[in-house]
DNA sequence: CAACTCAAGCTTTTT
DNA sequence: GCTTGAGTTG
């Protein structure tokens, strides 16, 4: 294939690329033998960087598409990344005529996506028998097997480590079964051998190790694999024989092995997404790391921000090579004051008198300072960038209301989509329920499609409601699950038409437990008023469709019809109500309606108008901390002293994340009044803007001090 | 208003 | 199991 210059190249970008490049960013570009760390700050063009890398490689190197291996966090990103790269490609190839490539070509997606290519595309012998379990499945999958593992005495010692001494029953047995749910991921994501496991003499070790290996071998006799286990199993292929061909090539274009690996969001990786890039560039050396420690979000589900931190070490290990390091830290997406709002948070907490976060700081993040760039300037309707919203829950959706209202009839903004709430959760029966009520009772609507609703909606309502007065009721019911069985029945109750309660009381005095589909129930009783009409809508009949296929997996799942009944209360309803379910998403935020998003799906986003409230909520996991000082000496680095500032720290980064998405203008919602100190919880009256006016007055002050003496940061963008 | 006591609560997400 | 928020004490 024809080839271009390094200038030729840069040349052809300038035209279509949105900014011009900077230096660091043409240098993570060029760089391409070897490994390198990228450390990429908020807004600092890392996909841009990734896309142009990856047509780089193409066009100026040479590389056959087919050997670059890219690997996104979300489906969403490698979608955004996937688009522009074929945009890009397609303003190369005009510009260039005698370029004959396909991008399309290029490994990319999610790593559970690519792995499942990749064992499906080089025909993994080992993989072709299973059938994946989706969240929910996997849920009911250990329900079904474990429950009675959960009454066991000789698997007390792990339990009690869980658990206060006077909790007893059903309850007890469900908070097992998740904490099992847990177990089962943190094992194989941090790569901890059972069979070492199973000798430990410490017994919780001994009893985790066990009762994993049972988790192993159901999911093997009954050929399933979930999520984690994917992973698992491509990594025993990419060192198995049968990957040569897919690493190595074969020597023709169709083969080429993977010479360049990708890696995005590597702050997120676990340590065993971690020992997959290793053996997939153990040869080639070629390995690329793009993230930022800060931005660290997903500890819940196995990921090591050590990973990141110390990857130049491990390439030293793994690889015998030095990584060359490079940092983006100009920001191009948020305003000067945002800018300096977001260092100045995170200083703070660095170096708070109050609590130790030093320690956790200086070995679980990298310093580093994100610079601001002049351009970044608009909405000069307010006088501040940042603004703080204080109140009661009633009083703050009543004002972020106001709020929007007056920015979209002041013109500042155009659509309401251009304001996004994000909070830690969005789940609506806390402050997310709030905000919906108090907007849609005043005409604005709210798109909230990480509600967890599903089960909320009138129309599952119905059906599950219909269900349970035809289903026997099982005597069994935890107490958790009583308040949303009687929502359902509630719901049925009101909304159903007279004849579809007919209906559904001929079928209960009709059924027969030894012969009970409730597939076929529920098709049945679609064609009666109001599910009937409920059809023609069509996110009601597609949140309907969503609740048939819960159900299906569900059938599927317990064969054994004589615990048909008891499993359908216990473990279908129980999940059902416990986890939620999503609505269906639309691809495009709706403009004419108010978006609210978690945190974490915010991330890799930005909006013109920031709204972050739940300010001063830092809870987090505590069994996490538990597992991991369990397991701590199987761990790649655990460090003992500091378990509790974990907790903080992750805090800080989540509204870290938030505070950083923000364009023109943050908001920040402040919840409570000022706490009195308190010596044993000192954050809560210092850490968070949600729990201190006094910092960020004291901050937005010092800021515009700066400002009218004309006093210009040191770290100003050149340009 | 600092210090202590005690019962209630415990999110986030990849396919 | 640990943190939190409300309530009590000195």
């Amino acid at each position: 294939m024809n080839m271009l210059t390094q200038k030729e190249f840069f040349l052809s970008v300038e035209k279509f690329s949105a900014k011009k490049l900077n230096e660091k960013q043409k240098e993570a570009i060029v760089h391409t033998e070897g490994p390198l760390k990228i450390i990429a700050g908020p807004g600092s063009g890392k996909t841009e960087v990734l896309v142009l890398k990856a047509l780089y490689l193409i066009t100026v190197k040479g590389v056959n598409p087919k050997s670059i291996f890219l690997v996104t966090f979300t489906r969403k990103a490698s979608e955004e990344f996937l688009s522009r790269l074929v945009t890009y490609a397609g303003a190369l190839k005009a510009k260039h005529p005698e370029l004959s490539f396909e991008a399309y070509d290029i490994y990319s997606g999610t790593l559970h996506s690519l792995a499942i290519r990749v064992m499906e595309e080089f025909q993994y012998s080992k993989f072709e028998k299973y059938r994946l379990l989706g969240d929910f499945e996997r849920e009911i999958f250990i329900f079904k097997n474990f429950y009675e593992e959960t009454k066991k005495e000789e698997f007390l010692p792990l339990y009690k480590l869980f658990e206060k001494e006077e909790e007893i029953g059903e309850e007890l047995y469900l908070k097992r079964l998740s904490l099992l749910s847990l177990l089962f991921e943190f094992i194989p994501q941090n790569n901890i051998p059972s069979n070492r496991l199973i000798k430990e003499e410490y017994l919780p070790l001994s009893i985790a190790g066990n009762l994993y290996r049972k988790y192993v071998n159901l999911l093997k006799e009954n050929h399933y694999i979930d999520h984690t286990h994917i992973e698992k199993l491509f990594l025993q292929f990419l060192n198995s024989e049968e990957s040569e061909i897919f690493i190595e090539g074969d020597g023709t274009d169709y083969f080429p092995g993977i010479r360049y690996v990708l890696v995005d969001e590597y702050q997120d990786t676990n340590p065993l997404d971690e020992k997959i890039y290793f053996t997939l560039v153990r040869k080639s050396k070629n390995l690329t790391v793009v993230g930022e420690d800060n931005q660290s979000l997903y500890r819940f589900r196995g990921a090591v921000v050590d990973c990141f931190i110390n990857f130049e070490k491990s390439c030293e290990k793994y690889l015998g090579r030095k990584a060359v390091k490079v940092e983006l830290l100009q920001n191009y997406r948020s305003d000067k004051q945002i800018v300096a709002f977001i260092n100045y948070f995170l200083k703070r907490h660095k170096s708070h008198k109050d609590y130790k976060l030093s320690k956790a700081w200086e070995r679980l993040s990298i310093e580093k300072k994100i610079l601001f760039s002049s351009g970044v300037e608009a909405y000069k309707a307010t006088e501040n960038s940042i603004i703080e919203i204080e109140g009661d829950e009633e009083e703050l959706a009543e004002k972020c209301y106001y709020l929007v209202k007056e920015l979209k009839g002041r013109g500042i903004i155009s659509k309401y989509s251009d304001v996004v709430l994000l909070l830690p959760s969005t789940r609506e029966d806390k402050f997310a329920g709030k905000v919906r009520e108090v907007f849609e009772r005043r005409g604005i609507s709210v798109y909230n499609p990480r509600a967890k609703s599903l089960i909320y909606q009138k129309e599952t309502g119905v059906m599950l409601g219909a269900l349970l007065k035809i289903i026997p009721e099982e005597a069994n019911i935890p107490e958790s699950l009583k308040e949303t069985v009687a929502i359902w029945k509630e719901t049925f109750e009101r909304e159903s038409s007279e004849e579809l309660k007919k209906k559904v009381k001929e079928l209960s005095s009709a059924i027969n437990p030894e012969n009970l589909n409730i597939l076929e129930l529920f098709y049945q009783l679609l064609s009666y008023e109001p599910l009937k009409s409920f059809k023609e809508n069509f996110l009601i009949s597609v949140n309907l469709a969503r609740l048939s296929q819960l159900i299906s997996s569900f059938s599927q799942m317990v064969e054994d019809k004589n615990s048909l009944i008891q499993e359908f209360y216990r473990t279908f309803l129980f999940i059902l109500s416990v986890k939620g379910a999503d609505l269906q998403e639309v691809k495009e935020v709706p403009q004419d309606m108010f978006p609210i998003m978690t945190i974490h799906q915010s991330k890799g986003l930005e909006f013109p108008i920031v709204i972050v409230g739940d300010t001063e909520n830092i809870s987090g996991d505590w069994r996490l901390g538990k597992l991991e000082e369990l397991f701590s000496r199987f761990l790649k680095s655990y460090i003992h002293d500091f378990s509790w500032e974990r907790s903080i720290l992750d805090a800080v980064r989540r509204f870290y994340v938030a505070y950083s998405r923000a364009q023109y203008c943050l908001v920040i919602l402040r919840k409570k009044e000022l706490l009195p100190y308190d010596k044993n919880r000192p954050w809560k009256t210092a850490a968070f803007p949600g729990f201190d006016l006094r910092w960020y007055k004291k901050f937005t002050e010092k800021f515009h001090r700066k400002v009218k003496n004309g006093e210009r940061s040191k770290n100003r963008e050149t340009s």
